[in-house]
DNA sequence: GGAATAACCTGGATGC
DNA sequence: TGCATCCAGGTTATTC
């Protein structure tokens, strides 16, 4: 699933291509991919064509191409499933293509980007740049204080230069959720899905349902050092792939799935102490910790 | 206003 | 073999 290194991964390998290509034609197959985007499927072709494309900037798990001089940029989330692939232009469509910009690079040539989704909980949009509220960058790749109007309520990631560390304590000891429903929350950290969180709270020996309310200063920075070392592995790895769902704009997978030591091992020995991973149900989804060397908080009475 | 939950969606895995 | 059901989970609208 696309999270922070699987979504800069991709940004990486976009950049080169996009910055200062010129748009020659875009082709919407399915406007279930434009659910973000305020228009129909001839207005995102009609107002992309044309227009230069001036980089590839991300904050979290969203993705954005500022358009030259017109105070927008395509914005892009890839969801459960999106792929962003770089093709050769006139390639034949990909498996749950939804999208295709044709562009002209004034070094690389012509290109496709295509965006293909599965399970179309990905989207594109032309939106609106705003500036950001602390007057930093807007993300990784980027040095220009704005962020699409989609993005502005999302918080930085851990990764972020400008990432607050103290005030992502007061956010989470505000809140009376447990810990990794925080880990989650989009707009108090960025870039954390299930797979990261659940190997973070394991590297901590934090258990899911602690309430962050009861966590200490030193316990939560604990943990964001661990979310921070997390994603760095997974993004110098290349990012987690469990099948064909997450792959890099040139469709080859990562390797981050042989180094998780909590997600998705259900059953198998904790590498810390040998007890087995358990998995629960929680949020609608699943979380996967060491019973024993994560150990459920006492109830304060 | 904050927190919890449901819905969106497709294809692979599983069970019968 | 074929059909039905379950499951995966990021975001957001809705409900409590």
């Amino acid at each position: 699933m696309p999270e922070l290194p699987e979504v800069e991964v991709v940004r990486a390998g976009l950049a080169p291509a996009v910055s200062g290509a010129t748009v020659l034609g875009v082709a919407v197959l399915d406007e279930r991919a434009l659910t973000r985007h305020a228009g129909d499927g001839a207005d995102f072709e009609r107002a992309l064509t044309g227009r230069v494309l001036r980089t590839a900037a991300r904050r979290g798990k969203f993705l954005w191409m500022p358009v030259h001089g017109a105070g927008e940029a395509v914005v892009a989330h890839l969801g459960m499933s999106g792929q962003l692939l770089l093709r050769a232009p006139g390639s034949p469509p990909e498996r749950h293509e939804r999208v295709r910009l044709d562009i002209a690079h004034p070094d690389h040539g012509d290109l496709a980007v295509v965006f293909a989704d599965q399970r179309t909980f990905g989207s594109l949009a032309l939106d609106a740049l705003v500036p950001t509220a602390d007057g930093a960058a807007g993300g990784w790749g980027t040095d220009e204080a704005v962020v699409p109007t989609q993005v502005a309520h999302i918080a930085r990631d851990p990764l972020d230069p400008a990432f607050v560390d103290a005030a992502f304590v007061v956010a989470a000891r505000r809140k009376r959720s447990a810990i990794k429903r925080i880990l989650l929350d989009q707009t108090v950290a960025s870039g954390i899905g299930n797979i990261y969180a659940d190997e973070a709270l394991w590297a901590a020996r934090i258990h899911p349902e602690t309430p962050a309310a009861d966590m200490s200063t030193r316990a939560l920075r604990r943990l964001l050092a661990e979310v921070r070392s997390v994603l760095e592995k997974a993004l110098a790895e290349g990012g987690t792939s469990f099948d064909a769902q997450y792959v890099n704009v040139n469709g080859q997978a990562g390797y981050f799935a042989h180094s998780l030591n909590a997600y998705g091992r259900t059953g198998q020995p904790c590498p810390r102490c040998g007890h087995p991973i358990v998995r629960v149900g929680f949020m609608n989804r699943s979380s996967h910790y060491c019973a024993h060397c994560q150990r459920r908080p006492r109830a304060v009475s």
